[in-house]
DNA sequence: GAATAGTTTGGAAGAATTTGCAAGAAAAAT
DNA sequence: ATTTTTCTTGCAAATTCTTCCAAACTATTC
């Protein structure tokens, strides 16, 4: 790995963390801890993050602020490898709609410049394709939920009725057998929509849903055609979501 | 293998790869390091690429945020003067269409926590609103218009012929007594509908849009209530568009 | 077809850069 | 105040870069 690439990497790494310590930004590296001090340093002067003790942490200009947990450090390394693995199940030139929510955006990180057409109601999302040129990115109205930065209220709820794809990247708060469910209230209508119109139905969910109930029903297990997690998923309800006939995708976390 | 050949097929290998190191590439073309520096340094002259210590990255244009925004300094004290002007112009509590444009973006930023309610199709406008959380921001339908993040096509002009609003903070292209002119032909419908659903209509130019005329026309200078701009306008025109009933402000650049 | 001039290729030696480590200084934590 | 952690600085080892050179190849001329 040559040092430039490094140093994107770190780069990388901290946009999606927010903060990260030299331990683990030199075990994610594979590079000593003095090196990836030296490579902060010259990250710094550039200004794209700041320096601290013991670590480094992004500096955010005034743009995507979103407090949305893309920068959820704690389970980064999961929807890292989830976002991966739905990503691949997307073929080259199909259209997407990509769901709010800190797993679904990490599918999109994954699928810059592969899909053709991807459409969402989130704001962190439309910002991430919105410099990538190449794509078309259709965003739907809607008044933005502060501090998620998605598009809800009937006006969302419009545009994704009208509109129709490939794929559908959804995310969710619990998945159980009696069916997935979600704790936005806001967000069902919308999502249920973008079930509609969607030939074929992605659902992406850390370990930790699995067996949850949130507030509000979304879908039941017949809607979803696959189901991506990660390794550390229960055994036992992957298992039985596979004996109902659900395809389960487990995602392995690779290193760098 | 020509060497123009081997040199396309480096190209290539980048831009699939990002990062390569002299090795990696030197396996791929089947050449020596020696020879594969050389072709970096002389693919390095005509732009496509940048050497890095032990291999070459893609040159890429990192537009990571969008484009304009912050990063126009252009008649930055002129825009920001522009901007707080046209903010004052509005009243508390009323809801206001913004446009795309930088000028319109800095009006944006000094209506922060003023006005009750937003709507836009610009997502830097968007991005800016949406951590305020007080304020109800709506963001149209549409297209990512890539570098500008504006929304545009169809969905974005259905959105607007169902907003009204009480102001509307508009940008162009130029000025000249026959007429508001815009250059991007994407834009013209989508303004259009903002001016239809506007009971006051605020152009924001700095002075050098004064006199210009771009491709299309937009509107005429009766459909504009308020004309806002900096204190460098040309005396003339100025004068002119008073004597033919505009209001027109002058806004003062104010210093330390 | 052979000889010659010019270009390209691969390699080697020395210069420059980068890397990892360790010791002392500085900063947080207790 | 002391202990622990982290930061800076200096240094030697390793890697990579530049520069030069000889061999191989191409094209041109006789």
């Amino acid at each position: 790995m040559t040092a430039t690439e490094r140093q994107k990497r770190i780069e990388e790494y901290l946009q999606k963390a927010e903060f990260a310590s030299l331990e683990e930004l030199s075990a994610h590296v594979q590079a000593s801890i003095s090196t990836v001090r030296r490579d902060l340093t010259s990250l710094e002067s550039f200004g794209n993050l700041k320096r601290t003790h013991g670590g480094a942490r992004v500096v955010t200009p005034h743009t995507d602020e979103f407090a949305f947990s893309a920068r959820d450090t704690h389970q980064l390394e999961e929807k890292e490898a989830i976002g991966r693995a739905a990503a691949a199940l997307v073929q080259p030139n199909e259209s997407v709609i990509i769901d709010a929510g800190t797993t679904a955006y990490h599918v999109a990180l994954h699928l810059l410049n592969k899909a053709q057409m991807v459409v969402t109601n989130s704001l962190p999302v439309a910002n991430l394709f919105g410099s990538a040129s190449k794509m078309e990115v259709v965003v739907s109205a809607g008044v933005i939920y502060p501090r998620l930065g998605v598009l809800v209220g009937p006006l969302a709820v419009e545009t994704f009725s009208k509109i129709h794809a490939d794929v559908a990247i959804m995310s969710a708060g619990g998945i159980a057998l009696d069916g997935v469910t979600n704790s936005h209230a806001l967000l069902i209508d919308i999502q249920r929509q973008m079930l509609r119109g969607a030939r074929k139905i992605i659902l992406c969910l850390d370990h930790t849903k699995f067996g949850r109930k949130s507030t509000m029903h979304l879908c039941g297990l017949d809607d979803v055609d696959i189901i991506v997690t990660d390794s550390q998923a229960p055994e036992t309800m992957v298992a039985a979501l596979r004996e109902r006939g659900n395809e389960v995708v487990l995602a392995e976390k690779h290193g760098p």
